[in-house]
DNA sequence: CTCTGTTTTTAGCCTTGCCTAAATCATAAA
DNA sequence: TTTATGATTTAGGCAAGGCTAAAAACAGAG
């Protein structure tokens, strides 16, 4: 079995770099808050086994093997479907099951992580839209774009938010900005200014930072019909941005 | 926060020795499944803070001190709301929910703890009968007696089962013999021979070995009178043999 | 190409919780 | 009262995962 800390970094690489993408020892430091020297020999450790979950470079950084890759994406299973479960089963806000799925996402077994699952009718996206890895070891493609970059006037739903900021995500929910909410982009101000955004249910108009606007992620409304066509961006699916 | 580790030992301490019996260091070494040596250790390492969690003396053994009596049913209580969640809202049987329940113990938040009392209806019990302590750090006081110690031809009630053996939960399901089942003694054999008891439904007969029967107990059908009146039997009130 | 600031790695140390082997203590039998 | 026996404690180590401080490697500016 894994332990807790190697769970952790194979989940940090994976939300960082994806599938392929190096990751350097000061970024995967910052994000799980220890010493860059502290993950130089977690990485080296994850290397040298015999079936090793992570490449590494010296002074290069890491990307996940394969085997990595898988357990990564086990953990973020795990990790995805408690934060549904608490929100569905329990009445948990959304900014308020990510520190508590941190937990128990190491704890859960295979037993209850497939009890769940079929409780909730093998859901497919958390309750902050990230999508949940297939059993089999797959992340479920979705094509969706930053609120940043939706084009004016272009009708869309909020399809993902970053989850990992309470405070922010109580701001948007306080809004309106919940899940699948409709909005439009009215306007982007230049010069790095707020964007405005309206909100069809109730039709009313929002100025929205940038900071914040570069976390939600959309889906236009004719998204449906282009998730059955070939992947034409080149983003990968997951990686990058996103939070647990 | 105390370490997975120390919440397992001051659990161990309750439920061997309740609240005032001195537990020798090989017996608590024992249930862990560690060597006396590291119980040694971490028992001085419990009594030494400046708020010790257990009173130590050398090669007379431990038990809890107030601070410590509170962190362990503060454990015992997540536990045993764990597995009756798992048991009601999962659908797990009473066999399977004590491993799972071991691990997520330590890792519920207050938070967590309280929806799920709230979830359940402020139960009192757990899915083997154990009584699940109070929010407020009591341990509910239940009159009940060991199968083994019931008189012949007295009905009763089956009110508890040890809950870590799986294969006995089991064998013990099957043949009805389940919480609140009724049953009364038709014969013990001498000898330490088995003991036939009578399933009032389905008026089945059942011979029971001693080491099963020890580990079930059951409350006399009068008992939700005697609940109200004072205790007179000197037992504590989990302690001695129960499991988590 | 060389210098310099930043990033990464190495070296050495610490804490937790466990282990084995060697004392030491407690107790019950002789 | 002595002795044997079992239980407990001490002493010394080990592995995981972290940290700090010093050394080394890289990358960008000149
Ligand atoms: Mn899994
Ligand atoms: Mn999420
Ligand atoms: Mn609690
Ligand atoms: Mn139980």
């Amino acid at each position: 079995m894994l332990s807790n800390s190697v769970q952790d970094y194979l989940k940090a690489l994976y939300e960082m770099g994806g599938e392929s993408e190096m990751i350097g020892t000061g970024a995967v430091a910052a994000r799980l808050a220890v010493t860059p020297a502290s993950v130089t020999s977690m990485l080296q450790k994850l290397a040298a086994s015999d079936a090793p979950l992570v490449h590494y470079k010296k002074h290069r950084g890491a990307r996940l093997t394969d085997e990595g890759l898988g357990k990564a994406l086990e953990i973020l299973r795990h990790h995805r479907l408690v934060e549904l479960f608490l929100h569905e089963t329990l009445g948990f806000g959304w900014d308020e099951v990510h520190d508590q799925a941190e937990k128990l996402e190491h704890v859960i077994s295979e037993e209850l992580e497939d009890r769940i699952a079929r409780q909730l009718g093998d859901p497919v996206v958390d309750p902050h839209g990230h999508p949940i890895p297939t059993k089999d070891g797959r992340m479920p493609v979705r094509h969706e774009k930053r609120l940043i970059d939706l084009p004016a006037a272009t009708p869309a739903r909020i399809s993902r938010v970053a989850d990992h900021d309470t405070e922010m995500l109580r701001y948007l929910g306080g809004l309106g900005l919940v899940l699948n909410a409709r909005i439009e982009i009215v306007e982007k101000s230049p010069f790095d200014g707020p964007i405005l955004v309206r909100i069809m249910d109730g039709d009313r108009v929002q100025a929205l930072g940038r900071r914040v606007a570069s976390q939600v992620h959309v889906m236009l409304d004719s998204a449906t019909e282009m998730a059955a066509m070939p992947n034409h961006d080149n983003t990968n699916s997951d990686a990058g941005d996103s939070n647990a």
